[in-house]
RNA sequence: GGGCGCGUAGCUCAGUGGGAGAGCGCUGCCUUCACACGGCAGAGGUCAGAGGUUCGAUACCUCUCGCGCCCA
């Protein structure tokens, strides 16, 4: 019949499918189609980028979430789309044109605009097609961009609304700067990074007054300062009002060495006496701090840098430099003027723009702002009730604090590329704030919004909001959102904010985040690292399947995901296995088809022990699927499929497919092709090709629309079977001490030999019962099964849990390595005996512990030591001394 | 400084108040009729350290040490 190939081969595979899925309309979903509603939306990946692992695993975890909720009959759709990354596109560009000998500015807005758009259009679809060939199962008709009209439209909206409410507002603040940049940011666009740096001492002369000492006034006050260069921009010296060493000086001035200024020395309780000369520069300008202080003393505000990090005019006579030069050159002219009164080394926290890398630079400016509390009392109440959870739920934590510290959010940015401020100029300076122009004379903000003011409504605006559409009617809010917890704050809580303030809902219930991929030792993959791994390199060589295995087999909620090219080789492994597994199966079916079971009565010991660990195995990982537990799926599915049904039920039915009872062999044939079926189905969201090839191998399915891929879930599977599984234990106990016996006296598999046994009166039963199982594991010439093994010369014992073994020695074995084999194990056994000895011996177990437990303990004692017996007996009889 | 997480086999990680596990790696044997991308077996661990609770702690509590992340 069909031509099944001896290894899976995914390359051959894996694209058909994905196409036969797509062509069928299978990602497909209508607002109006049945079941209930289930949505995710992409976090979406930046537009002109490329996939790369940490996508992956984001969008496999989400490929998953959506199969199986296909499979369970959801109406289930996963919105696909991109994000026109505002700074990260414009700076791509940027560079393009300056390799080019240009720049934006030289082209103008609409020019650069043009560029960019032709850059899109260019590279925009790389990553979303990259999605298809690790299988992921997107609507691609409802791709979304959150640069579109439709988007546009919603964010515009939504900054009028805002502004309507009082939550947007125009101020002129201290905000971070980018000068390489520059544009303003937000706060948590800001990495704070540890910093060798200096701490310079210098000082400031007094102004003389009536009676002043000259000498005092000269020795003035010495300030300490990491950033000298600001000193240019300082407007006061501040003290703590209860230093005693300064108390004198509060009030006088001091004289500027560089610029033709005084300023005054003040005191205030927000300086540190500790840290420095306890006398404190102030630069309002400049310094969050300072500028707060600077407000308490009515002090002047000094700018002294331009928007590209250089020092304005007001520097004087360091104007032009930058503002590192600056820093050096002021320290020099301190020295030269013999007031630098010394340096020291100085570690400290510096903020750097995660843009460009470079320090953040403080700085006065007007700027939108979102004025967050209102919105982020709402966000936190939602999680607090429950209306949103995070999975894992440690999150929450993190996520409530971070929402209470939050400060206003500076939305503008100085940059072209992004949804352009609603704010129109008048003629006569009027702002006003209103989707489109007022008239003639009004000229519209030059900035752009942060680009997460348009993400932040992503989970409604993919479904047509703010009109009233079906398809925000029926998925609305989103079932889960799958990210990385590095984004909490970016995105998922903006989109709370937006989302309860315009849809009065929350914009999805799970928050399910997910760790960061790192090398196979934890460490962040990067390209001076050279520990990059590509995951369509992964896909090429070992298949999406094995690919999505390896990532989601380490991704436990929340943490780190630690993966090695070598993982994925071992993922590709279990693929085939399954596909092995499988092959076996439809060959050995020979055309028939998955069906009923047959009656209980005709069930055997391994088909009722397989039903058995199906139901636990179904269950595991049913549950684990549904906590977002990917390890634990990924685990359960390993097990069952290798450890279970490949290595054992496989292994026991072939005595009955091969055999001469038609009647057993179809029932082999019906539980193993039942059995494999339910495998194949439970395993299709995580690794969807190999189970969907098959599948169809399997049940003869067409493709199309006849696919696994909308097959039904399996709610239940199996049967509970206790005795079944207790027997079979018996038989596997037996087996596996045999297969010992072998491999210590190194003898081969086809040397078959015959066995008899003695048991308890239970074991004995389930041993006679099944001898024909026990003799085809075990590769046995023959078994007997006896009440009393009556001892003989020239044999050998094989302890097994619940009885002994007897092999016939003549030609077996080799006397020497059977007695090492035994002293082995008589050592073994009685250490164990001493191990449990030592626990009954102790009065207050046998008092306190529970009944069962020291029942146990006692069986586990007994066994020991009559295994340690009979060891000693056949080490005697072969002629050697048992210690 | 505050918060969170983590220290279990060579590596990466599960795990549970009562037998220390998996994958990879390593060793030996086996080309057994689904799979050598395989089978069978094996070596390897003071479960970071100290104290406590308990009949019993790798697990629960406290502290110490070490590592990572977030925030200030």
């Amino acid at each position: 019949m069909t031509e099944l190939p001896k290894a899976h081969e995914p390359a051959d595979v894996e694209p058909g499918l994905y196409a036969d899925w797509e062509a069928a309309g299978l990602f497909h979903a209508e607002p109006d189609d049945p079941g209930e509603p289930f949505s995710v939306v992409i976090p979406p990946p930046n537009v002109t980028g490329s996939l790369h692992v940490g996508h992956a695993l984001d969008n496999a975890i989400q490929d998953v979430i959506v199969r199986r909720a296909r499979m369970r009959g959801r109406n289930a759709v996963w919105v696909p789309g991109t994000d026109h990354a505002g700074i990260a596109t414009q700076t791509v560009v940027e560079r393009q044109l300056a390799a080019e000998g240009t720049s934006r500015q030289e082209l103008g807005r609409e020019a650069f605009l043009d560029r960019v758009w032709a850059w899109r259009e260019e590279s925009g679809g790389t990553i979303l097609r990259q999605l298809r060939t690790l299988g992921c199962s997107p609507d691609w008709a409802r791709e979304a961009f959150t640069f579109d009209e439709a988007r546009n439209r919603a964010v515009t909206k939504v900054f009028v609304d805002w502004h309507e409410a009082g939550l947007i507002y125009r101020g002129n603040r201290l905000i971070n700067w980018d000068p390489a940049l520059r544009t303003a940011l937000s706060d948590i666009e800001v990495e704070h990074r540890e910093v060798r740096g200096e701490l310079v001492r210098f000082r400031y002369p007094l102004v003389p007054v009536d009676g002043s000492d000259p000498a005092e006034d000269a020795a003035g006050v010495v300030v300490a300062t990491t950033r000298p260069e600001t000193m240019l921009g300082d407007t006061a010296v501040a003290v703590h009002p209860e230093d005693a060493r300064y108390a004198h000086l509060v009030g006088r001035h001091v004289r500027h060495p560089f610029l033709d200024r005084t300023f005054p020395v003040v005191a205030d309780a927000y300086v540190d006496r500790e840290f420095g000369t306890g006398a404190v520069k102030i630069t309002p300008a400049h310094d969050p701090n300072d500028l707060a202080l600077g407000e308490r003393h009515d002090l002047e505000v000094l700018d002294v840098m331009t928007d590209d990090g250089t020092m304005a005019a007001s520097a004087g006579r360091f104007a032009g430099m930058d503002r590192f030069a600056a820093r050096a050159a002021v320290k020099e002219a301190l020295a030269a003027e013999g007031l630098l009164e010394g340096v020291d080394e100085h570690l400290h926290q510096v903020g750097h723009s995660s843009r460009s890398g470079v320090p953040v630079e403080p700085r006065l400016s007007d700027q939108w702002f979102v004025a967050v509390r209102p919105l982020a009392e709402r966000a936190a109440a939602a999680v607090r009730d429950g209306r949103v959870t995070f999975v894992p739920e440690r999150m929450t934590r993190s996520f409530l604090e971070w929402l209470d510290g939050l400060h206003d959010w500076c939305i503008s940015r100085q940059l072209w590329w992004g949804h352009r401020i609603p704010a129109w100029y008048g003629p006569d300076g009027e702002v006003r704030v209103q989707v489109a122009s007022p008239g003639e004379g009004w000229r519209q903000d030059e900035d752009v919004l942060d680009t997460w003011f348009s993400s932040q409504l992503w989970p409604f605006t993919v479904f047509g909001w703010p009109d009233d559409t079906p398809e925000l009617r029926a998925w609305y809010p989103t079932t889960v959102l799958v990210t990385g917890y590095d984004i909490n704050t970016f995105w998922v809580a903006r989109m709370l904010m937006a989302g309860l303030w315009f849809t009065d809902d929350v914009p999805f219930r799970v928050v399910h985040n997910h760790g960061l991929v790192r090398d196979e030792h934890g460490k962040k993959m990067s390209k001076s690292f050279g520990n990059v791994i590509d995951p369509l390199d992964l896909i090429e060589r070992y298949g999406a399947d094995a690919t999505r295995f390896a990532l989601l087999r380490s991704a436990a909620p929340g943490t780190d995901v630690p993966l090695a090219e070598e993982w994925v080789e071992g993922a590709k492994r279990f693929v085939n296995k399954l596909w092995n597994a499988a092959r076996f199966a439809i060959v050995n079916l020979d055309g028939r088809r998955p069906g009923d079971l047959p009656p209980d009565d005709r069930l055997a010991l391994e088909d009722r022990w397989i039903l058995d660990t199906l139901h636990r195995a179904h269950a595991d990982v049913d549950a684990a699927y549904d906590a977002y537990d990917w390890p634990v799926v990924a685990r359960g599915l390993y097990g069952f499929v290798w450890d279970e049904l490949a290595d054992w039920y496989l292994e026991a039915v072939k005595g009955r497919i091969h055999g001469e009872d038609a009647v057993a062999a179809e029932d082999a044939r019906a539980v193993l092709a039942h059995v494999l079926e339910a495998a194949l189905r439970l395993a299709a969201p995580l690794i969807p090709f190999v189970t969907e090839a098959a599948w169809r191998a399997l049940t003869g399915a067409a493709g199309g629309r006849d696919s696994l891929m909308v097959a039904t879930w399996p709610e239940a599977a199996g049967r509970p079977d206790p005795a079944a599984a207790e027997a079979f234990a018996t038989v596997r106990g037996l087996v596996r001490e045999v297969n010992r016996f072998r491999s210590q006296l190194r003898i081969p598999p086809s040397r078959r030999f015959p066995l008899t046994i003695g048991a308890e009166p239970g074991v004995r039963e389930v041993l006679s019962a099944h001898a024909d199982l026990v003799a085809a594991l075990a590769g046995l010439s023959g078994l007997e099964v006896v009440a009393d093994l009556v001892e003989a010369a020239g044999t050998s014992s094989i302890p097994f849990p619940g009885g002994r073994a007897q092999v016939a020695l003549a030609g077996v074995i080799d006397v020497a390595a059977e007695l090492d084999r035994l002293g082995r194990e008589r050592e073994r056994v009685l250490a164990e005996a001493a191990r449990v000895a030592e626990r009954l011996e102790n009065p207050s177990f046998a008092a306190r512990a529970p009944a069962d437990v020291v029942a146990r303990e006692r069986g586990k004692h007994e066994e020991a030591l009559r295994v340690a017996a009979e060891l000693a007996e056949r080490i005697a009889a072969l002629g050697g001394a048992a210690a």
